[in-house]
DNA sequence: CTGATATTACGGTCGTGACCGAAGTATTCG
DNA sequence: CGAATACTTCGGTCACGACCGTAATATCAG
């Protein structure tokens, strides 16, 4: 009908497709990936990956960096990350319908990268933490740092004031498919989630969203947020 | 590569056909619709919409009820509005590329639903002038009604607090995809939305998202938002 | 009941696009 | 320089799905 909805059905047809969803929920980990390791994450040839990758270029979901023989593509915006979380979201809340739980799945429920910030079971578990200390408020429309979590995130070594100048969405819920409940997001999120890797707490899995809990982590979750994993 | 990947695709191929899109797009306006008019909306065959329509609600997308000889369709769930919007954020701020700017699509940028609320120029204008007389405030990640929109809203002849206890998202800002700029969304959005329609001071334009700003609304928006439209 | 409207089901055509093999460009390394 | 790696372009095959014409079902009006 309109110009605007033969653009949404373009978009949405670059994401229809099961290789290239596969290519975008692997850079929904956040990090900017080789065309070669999103050929494995694609499941298709390399000629074919680079065919995707180039009309997801062309849609403008995703960037590329040429960087000496690689290319390194990301996610192109935050809003079209947005835009895959509320797609997530749908799916999330749909029916079971057939439900073969694969296992490789199973780390993936446990705990993984959300764009930027730390979802799955201890996504849930460290958000749930955040609220009950005082340090959170999540509503459903948004989220709000206590005075008492602005001084915790002070002492856990991260610098919120610089963060919240940033252009971004500062604190928000985001809902996290596997758990069905929300899971702390927007710029908050991710540098919790960048502090928790700088600190080895947790560690990307090759070729995967999902993340490990290292030694450390465990006993480091477990002090400072009360975690038992 | 991941089950929700999958369905992820699945999700995304539903609405990245352009008759499907069209439909859902109609179906944005708020209204539920008859099969009858979304194979206008749609452009194809009542067969070939017969069909469109059936994948959508099996995909969970669109709900069905069926009222006498009429089945009337409508977005199956606020999450999935949220969705498209998510999708329409990321076409708005895409680049213009090639832009023919259709005539039909001139009623569409001054005023129009979107999904429950008021969008285009005047949903702008509306929640900029919110904003300026301190009713609202709104930021990138939500919104809040002050202490005077509350009573604003109370003169106006809007049931504020029925509306706060709703299962729905209270108050956020929705990107508008033709002014580039947010424009007031959830519940509030919503109940402001429908009494400009109980006051008869918008009318919706048949098939079409579009809203006709009757003249008792513009006198009636000119005195109470201060909008020369 | 008959005729009209609304909607879905079936069957067959056709085009688009996903796919891979082979070959081609670019970059690094020895 | 030549070999190896990283990635893309080209050319051709094939299948899925969008489409419509025809026909069936359901509801309503008279």
């Amino acid at each position: 009908m309109t110009t605007a909805d033969v653009r949404m059905a373009e978009v949405a047809a670059l994401i229809g497709d099961p290789a290239r969803a596969n290519i975008l929920s692997a850079l929904m980990g956040g990090q900017a990936l080789t065309a070669g390791e999103l050929v494995r994450a694609a499941g298709v040839s390399p000629q074919t990956t680079s065919g995707h990758l180039a009309k997801l270029a062309d849609g403008r979901l995703i960037a590329c960096i040429k960087q000496g023989r690689h290319r390194y593509y990301r996610i192109a915006t935050p809003r079209v990350a947005e835009m895959l979380e509320g797609i997530m979201a749908v799916v999330a809340d749909a029916p079971p319908r057939h439900r073969p739980p694969s296992k490789l799945d199973e780390a993936m429920r446990n705990a993984r990268t959300c764009y930027d910030h730390v979802a799955g079971k201890l996504g849930v578990a460290l958000t749930d933490a955040l609220c009950a200390r005082g340090h959170l408020v999540l509503t459903r429309e948004g989220g709000e740092i206590t005075d008492s979590g602005a001084a915790f995130f002070e002492r856990f070594g991260v610098d919120l004031a610089a963060a919240r100048h940033r252009r971004r969405i500062f604190c928000r819920p985001c809902l996290d498919w596997t758990e069905r409940r929300p899971h702390l997001g927007g710029t908050v999120g991710a540098v919790l989630a960048q502090r928790c890797l700088d600190l080895k707490w947790l560690q990307r899995m090759r070729d995967s969203r999902a993340l490990l809990i290292t030694p450390a982590g465990r006993q480091g979750l477990s002090e400072t947020f009360g975690l038992s994993l």
